[in-house]
DNA sequence: TTGTAAGCGTTATCAC
DNA sequence: GTGATAACGCTTACAA
């Protein structure tokens, strides 16, 4: 900046002003300091320009559990685009599910000066994000509530869309329905509810033997839905709290052969193309994202006007695939005989 | 800073020096500091300390096109994973594969103070990442290759996987092979460059009317396919350039029930399941972003040691999923009929 | 072992 | 319309 000064022939204030537009500074003064910047490629530090304005950074920070999952990027990208828009930058953290990272992280991140949180928390205590202990660092969650700490928060219809997906297996005939889900997180035990309490409004008791929480991958879910289907006295649909979980549940029916309805959160690609009739519960990540940051920034602006824990609960929609006709064999098999033989390595 | 020091009755100097773990300070001190910071919830302002260490920030930028799509998410996390060992932040950013708001985010992205950038080029113009415009900005080029400009890149072996797959059709007996891809990316002639050569090296010719490069997404890959499988002579096999066409190959293909094989780049969930001959290139998108960052950190240590641009090439790897067994009619359609009715809504 | 002075790159304030 | 000064929160040199 200083050589940018030297070089239009001004003082450094006269560059401050110019170049963020203020109108007090002379048309023929601003375009000699603009060349100057230009020709320095001068870019004023922002960082300095933070800590003279003590308006922290610019940054928002924003935590996941796991950002390879296309669930959590999708809502990453939710939050990057409303900060875009704002000029606000986003850093991101992958916590991989671990609370005690989330921990260190959120700690770290109050150093960098972000303006406020957006976290999608690990499961476990929260304590490290309440208020308190943030001192007034806005907070936002995502995907999941906040237990015991007030803080403003973004959730998934998690409950009704695991009702009418659930509906729609007792729709079409089924009585014996099981239960796929992962362990612990809190979405999970949401769908569970649903799914209890439609079964209980239809009269239909629900086998504990069949409901399954604990499978958190796609191999996991395939054994858990295999051995339900092994049952003497089978399940004649699923229902399945994730998308590891359905895709682990279709593997086994196929594999058993079993013929078995599924029901589903999270759309996933080719779910429409399965061998069963599949009903899913369809939502957008990203749109949690951009409400997240939204109510952030809400915070930012406004003070708190609503006081405390604002609370957005996004629906969800049930799409219904039917099952895929399966060719006869006659017609596609000839061909595929001939184009499949050796190549393997 | 300035209360911790009073609480501990020391000077601010003291304070740094303690909390930073600087052993000049005796231990009575450092502890009697350590609780002052402790009870005021103090974090030091990593901005100013930056500001004074005159080493820009701690944080990377990191520039993708679409983080909605895993492959970049996965990247993404990659750089995320390798910053975070060595305690630095990542500002995450999203071009929407537009240069024009690329060219603007990495402008932004220097002010920020950012210490290096790792950028998936959006493609068209590279002239804003070179090194002359980001004046001796480390950047590493990641998934696609510098043009025009000389920087540090890591790539996907995409010629030599695209080699391999095709060679897998041709193994299987095929001659007669369509290609589908996206327009443009340079991964995407990559991988018809290794379809052709190895074509030509088979001795079978090209048939120009069986090159496909216009599918962004699975619709308009279906649609393609589609159009190919209905020629008067169709392919016998396709290969798509990316999981999108490999999708909406499959589409076609059980929609006008062509018996077709497939290869494609990017393995995809399900793609076992698949009631095709399918031959998948894989690799591992975080790892580019791993070595992405560890490049990245490298020239910040180092200077510049190895000049120039360094590629990295990541390896691929070819499986094959045999097609799936149709299950004979009889066998599943039973309690599926009964299982399905009505339900939709 | 601890404190003092100065400055990192900016901008608000108040003169000129 | 423009410039000097001080300060944002921190750390390096140097002194005590």
């Amino acid at each position: 900046m200083r050589e940018v000064a030297a070089r239009a022939g001004v003082s450094m204030m006269t560059v401050s002003r110019a170049l963020r537009g203020d109108p007090q500074v002379s048309p023929r003064t601003r375009s000699r300091v603009l060349a100057a910047a230009e020709d320095l490629q001068y870019r004023p530090n922002r960082m300095a320009r933070s800590l003279r304005l003590r308006h922290p950074s610019g940054t928002i920070g924003l935590v996941v559990t796991n950002l390879a999952n296309p669930f959590y990027s999708q809502l990453a990208l939710g939050v990057e685009i409303v900060a875009a828009e704002r000029g606000m930058k986003v850093i991101v953290n992958n916590t991989a599910d671990d609370v005690e990272r989330e921990r260190e992280i959120v700690n770290d991140l109050t150093g960098w000066q972000v303006e406020g949180l957006v976290v999608v928390p690990a499961g476990g205590s929260q304590d490290h994000l309440g208020p308190a202990r943030l001192n007034g660092l806005p907070v936002v969650l995502a995907a999941r509530p906040p237990v015991g700490i007030d803080v403003d928060c973004v959730l998934l219809d998690d409950f009704g869309g695991a009702q009418e997906a659930t509906r729609r297996l007792l729709a079409s005939g089924h009585r014996r329905v099981g239960f796929l889900g992962p362990p612990a997180a809190w979405t999970s035990a949401e769908r569970l509810r649903g799914f209890r309490t439609v079964l209980a409004d239809h009269g239909v008791e629900v086998d504990e033997t069949l409901v399954r929480c604990d499978q958190r991958e796609v191999a996991a879910a395939e054994s858990a839905a295999a051995e339900l289907l092994g049952l003497p006295d089978p399940p004649t649909a699923l229902f399945c709290a994730n998308s590891r979980n359905a895709i682990g549940a279709y593997r086994a029916a196929r594999r058993t052969r079993a013929a078995t309805a599924l029901a589903c959160f999270d759309d996933f690609e080719l779910a429409d193309m399965l061998e069963l009739p599949l009903s899913v519960v369809r939502y957008d990540p990203e749109e949690i994202g951009r409400q997240a940051a939204r109510l952030l920034l809400d915070r930012l602006d406004g003070g708190k006007p609503g006081r405390a824990g604002r609370r957005i609960v996004l629906p969800t929609s049930v799409v219904d695939y039917p099952e895929r006709t399966v060719p006869r064999a006659g017609e596609t098999m000839a061909r595929h005989d001939r184009s499949r033989s050796a190549a393997d390595s």
